[in-house]
RNA sequence: GCGCUCUUAGCUCAGCUGGAUAGAGCAUCGGUUUUCUAAACCGAGGGUCGGUGGUUCGAGUCCACCAGAGCGCACCA
């Protein structure tokens, strides 16, 4: 039921026909008509701005063109009250109060699919995200994009597409190798009171690796752990096991779930980077050569040396990028190149990886190495999601990574849970900072969108509860013969937009749209519901302890929208506050 | 030096792929509770959408240039 759509199919049919009478010229694409919501202080319920976009091919005004559509579209439709043309040229209906009975029965009899996209074209998806290094629990910093990426999967699945969430394990590399050192060492500490080195820079000085040495040493007594290299290879794979079962419960507390871990490893073990290696030398992609020093850096520290490069450049990155490091070994950028390699022989339609900021800058070579693998442009979406800027009492404090104080997921969730840590990281577009208040996110009040939201939730389950309903039953009504009020309509207006905003937030993978627009939905109900204090007629329950049919589905349709919303965004509807 | 992102009210931000009179919250000031949850509501003031050009019926939105902020720029991951 998008009441948009509906008429904007409506007046495409129109004008087809207009023009197979010869009376109206189309212009090469009709992709610029839309039907919209009018600005504030309109009074009309949609508008479209179809005379415009026709007013060109037509060589006439599109005041002159409008004028002449007004009066097709009314004698088309009853519901409509008025129709009228304003200034530019937009066409502005205003429905029946009748039409919202309808709307309303709609929508309530369908609400599981309330808002689902249908004209989306259904696709598979896989979204990578977190991919945090296996070397210790996710902190802050890893807590945004793991929640947008989350998010984006539960719109999609929501709009009934196929998703895959991924997690890339870097377990392969000079940071696993420092990590497994620094438990090594840790567990040197337990065993024989040997001090950690801690002055040795290139270790992880965590206090959580000396958990990790204990589990390890206390599951595995037969290891010994006199000379690194011959504990290494168990070690690295216990170690890597430990980071992951604190990463995965970090994510379960966040409330999310991957369905696949693909280990970096294995990806180089079963030699997948020498075929995709393999694959784009057969397309000149790659060759031995010299990578240009950056202008920043002083002559003197750039080493220059020949090495296996690919070029990205020819898909309009600055520069080509190295595959192999000069002691033979694969970077990170090679082995990413045979991962996504990999992703893409499992005939995915559509990749999304979701970055962090100061990741932004390997998104060039990594959609260039899949535009050259998969020869379609756009196969692999990335999503940066910039920094959280954390305040506490008015004052930003910074972590320290070096120093091993940095705040945890963990930190985050019990200091102000789940719900508000993703509900706050939401509410912002994942283009700007985001400043996260950990006194404001606490706080119990209207400074709190999340509380503000739920509040709103927990209002209707109070009535559905004095009247002995239970708000998560079906709610069936026979006869929807209602004479709803300006005021009343304004929010079914609003419930209209919510396909809209599903729309919007699937197809440009911008979550944020669903909290805003659920606290704009919860404002209004607000609104409405202090009404009830001077006028009784706006109160959902009557004298009589009953609430009529009227207000009953008016309450429901509301009630839907904001669970459905919450459900994507990942957060609970209290029944009680 | 180069790349990406951002610049909208005093502060923090929305603005639905170019539409009409640019919207919220916070802060400030003033009001609302014998009545379904005041974790709420109502009202007031507050704007050259960073700047300059351009594209067109129409620009906060697209393009170019300029200014400022953040992030990044080797074989790290």
């Amino acid at each position: 039921m998008n009441i948009f759509d509906h008429y904007l199919d409506k007046i495409i049919i129109l004008i087809k026909k207009l023009n197979k009478e010869g009376s109206l010229e189309l212009p090469e694409s009709l992709n610029g008509i839309n039907v919209d919501i009018p600005p504030l202080n309109f009074d009309c319920d949609i508008s479209t701005n179809v005379a415009m976009v026709l007013s060109k091919a037509n060589k006439k005004s599109s005041i002159d063109i409008a004028n002449t559509l007004v009066g097709l579209i009314k004698d088309t439709d009853e519901k409509i009250e008025t129709i009228s043309v304003a200034k530019p040229g937009f066409i502005n209906i205003k429905f029946k109060a009748i039409y919202w009975n309808n709307f309303i029965k709609n929508v309530n009899e369908d609400y599981k699919n309330f808002g689902v996209n249908i004209k989306e074209e259904k696709k598979k998806y896989l979204i990578e995200f977190v991919s945090a290094n296996p070397t210790g629990p996710l902190h802050v910093g890893h807590c945004r994009g793991a929640i947008l990426g989350d998010v984006i999967s539960n719109i999609l699945i929501f709009n009934k597409h196929d998703v895959s969430k991924e997690y890339y394990v870097n377990d392969y590399g000079n940071q696993i190798i420092n990590f497994t050192k620094s438990v090594y060492f840790r567990i040197r500490e337990i065993l024989y009171n040997e001090k950690f080195p801690i002055e040795n820079t290139d270790l992880y000085p965590g206090d959580y690796l000396v958990d990790i040495a204990k589990n390890i040493t206390d599951l595995n007594n037969n290891l010994k752990f006199d000379k690194f290299d011959d504990v290494s290879k168990e070690l690295t794979l216990l170690s890597v096991a430990e980071s992951l079962k604190l990463i995965k419960t970090n994510l379960a507390n966040l409330g999310i779930v991957h369905d696949k871990f693909t280990s970096e490893t294995e990806i180089v073990i079963n030699k997948e980077v020498e075929k995709v290696i393999e694959k784009l030398k057969q397309k000149n992609l790659v060759y031995k050569g010299k990578i240009k020093a950056p202008k920043a850096d002083d002559d003197k520290n750039w080493v220059e040396r020949d090495q296996l490069l690919f070029r990205s450049t020819d898909f309009g990155d600055d520069k080509d990028r190295a595959l192999q490091k000069s002691d033979k070994s694969w970077t990170y950028f090679a082995s990413d190149a045979a991962y996504h390699h990999n992703k893409l022989s499992r005939n995915y339609d559509l990749l999304i990886n979701i970055l962090g900021a100061d990741h932004a800058g390997y998104i060039k070579r990594i959609t260039s190495v899949v535009e050259a693998l998969s020869g379609t442009k756009n196969k692999l979406i990335c999503k940066v999601s910039q920094l959280v800027k954390l305040i506490k009492d008015g004052k930003p404090f910074k972590m320290s990574k070096r120093k091993g104080d940095y705040i945890t997921v963990e930190d985050l969730i019990s200091e102000v849970g789940k719900d508000a840590t993703r509900f706050i990281m939401l509410n912002r577009s994942s283009d700007v900072e985001l400043d996260f208040d950990f006194t404001k996110v606490k706080e119990k009040s209207k400074d709190n969108p999340l509380y503000y939201v739920q509040y709103c939730y927990a209002r209707i389950s109070s009535v559905f509860r004095h009247v002995n309903l239970d708000i998560n039953k079906d709610l069936t009504i026979y006869e929807y013969n209602f004479n709803y009020s300006n005021d009343e309509i304004k929010i079914l207006k609003k419930i209209a937009e919510w396909p809209k905003c599903i729309e919007a937030a699937s197809l440009r993978l911008e979550p944020h749209r669903i909290p805003v627009y659920l606290y704009e939905l919860s404002s209004e109900f607000h609104s409405y519901w202090n009404m009830g204090k001077e006028n009784y007629s706006k109160r959902f329950i009557n004298d009589k302890k009953k609430i009529p049919n009227e207000k009953l589905v008016f309450l429901k349709v509301i009630s839907n929208v904001i669970k459905s919303g919450m459900t994507i965004v990942g957060v609970n509807t209290p029944e009680k506050m």
